[in-house]
DNA sequence: ATGACTAGACCAACCAGTCGGTCGGCTAGC
DNA sequence: GCTAGCCGACCGACTGGTTGGTCTAGTCAT
């Protein structure tokens, strides 16, 4: 009832990390220019700097932001899951429709905060470790209950993200698979023939809770 | 024997071109200046734009020198294979010990010249999908072949090369693992593993062929 | 002398960040 | 309940430095 529409209403504060989001996912992270922010944000200089002592530090908000609101929809959806393989086939089916839903999400978070110098890249490296660490910790538990052989998680993990980056950027940049939800199922089989996992099992009847939140 | 230690004697053309790489994979596609690049290869602006119509232009000869260099080395390791899934089996090796002998082509390549706005990226996909569309067409022809069951190769092989791509990318950022080339059995072993073989067989022996050139 | 090639001063555009100042609401003192 | 003054939020002209790209004046091999 308070929510205004889009963001128009919205605290200064929060237009801008909004507007920064569609500067950076149109024009890449160097690309995108404090002035054309504040425009789009109908803020100004002053007050961008009021709010961020950088722009850099304003990113890293941002980034901060998408990322927590992610984990959080993905670890809510792993909640209600019996097994670990449940889990991470619970996961994969969240992160790959969150995208879906968000394009300009996965634009940033994907695509426009890597390649911009090394420290720059180190310093986003701990929030793309974050997914491979989730994913590992269920591959762990997976191994633990025999409901999987024992092998390299951390690798596995790791692959399994690239994998999933590797889809959701071709699709970001391509369009295809249209709808990208097209693509989980096969996805789902590979990954989990992987890690010598059964794949059907695993697919039907999960994400049921993830298909509500939009933020 | 005509050829110079490193780069000292090289035509300018290649000077630039070498400079520039290291240049990109220190600062990042948008951090590299013209400035340094020409420093580096000792050279002046005068020469830059009379070989290179504009930077933009630049890197993309950068870029194709690199993955014309890369796709030959990669289709020279295949040759030998006897089968379809030996080949792959042969590309992935000779990817992920190229790439641990040049870390800043792999840093340029794998990193740097993706994020910078939307055209840019489009621009630099065909390169990417060549190697997506190698494996593709081996898995297609071990499909034909029997070697493994009838699936998505397409969205398999983008899977693979995704994979490949955040393996090496946290090697890039973190040094881990040391050396590179450990990985490659565990990785071979999930990949194969995640169309329907049997892991150990290709993984022995191979690429022997391949450990020469360094270019 | 000619033309491929190199040198580096120069320029306009742009950029992140600064600074002096405005505005509206809140509180203190009376 | 009125006003003085304070403060957090906000504004936008301005600055100093950097950047990609241009231009003219060369050099040097043929």
């Amino acid at each position: 009832m308070s929510k205004a529409p889009a963001n128009a209403a919205a605290a200064t504060y929060d237009r801008i990390l909004d507007a920064a989001t569609e500067v950076i996912a149109q024009r890449g992270y160097s690309g995108a220019g404090v002035q054309e922010i504040i425009e789009r944000a109908s803020s100004s200089k002053g007050s961008f700097y009021f709010h961020f002592p950088s722009k850099e530090k304003m990113v890293e908000a941002l980034v901060g932001r998408m990322s927590d609101k992610l984990v959080e929809t993905v670890q809510e959806a792993m909640e209600g899951q019996p097994t670990p393989l449940h889990r991470v086939a619970a996961s994969i089916d969240t992160l790959v429709s969150t995208f879906a839903r968000q394009r300009k999400v996965a634009q940033v978070l994907l695509l426009n905060i890597i390649g911009h110098g090394r420290e720059t890249d180190r310093r986003f490296l701990p929030m793309r470790e974050r997914f491979s660490q989730m994913i590992q910790e269920e591959l762990d538990a997976a191994v633990s209950a025999d409901q999987i052989p024992p092998q390299d998680t951390a690798l596995v993990s790791q692959m399994w993200v690239g994998a999933l980056h590797e889809v959701i950027l071709r699709w970001l940049l391509t369009g295809q698979p249209s709808p990208l939800t097209n693509a989980t199922p096969p996805l789902q089989g590979a990954l989990m023939r992987s890690i010598g996992a059964e794949p059907a099992s695993f697919t039907p009847a999960i994400a049921a809770s993830a298909r509500r939140r939009l933020s």
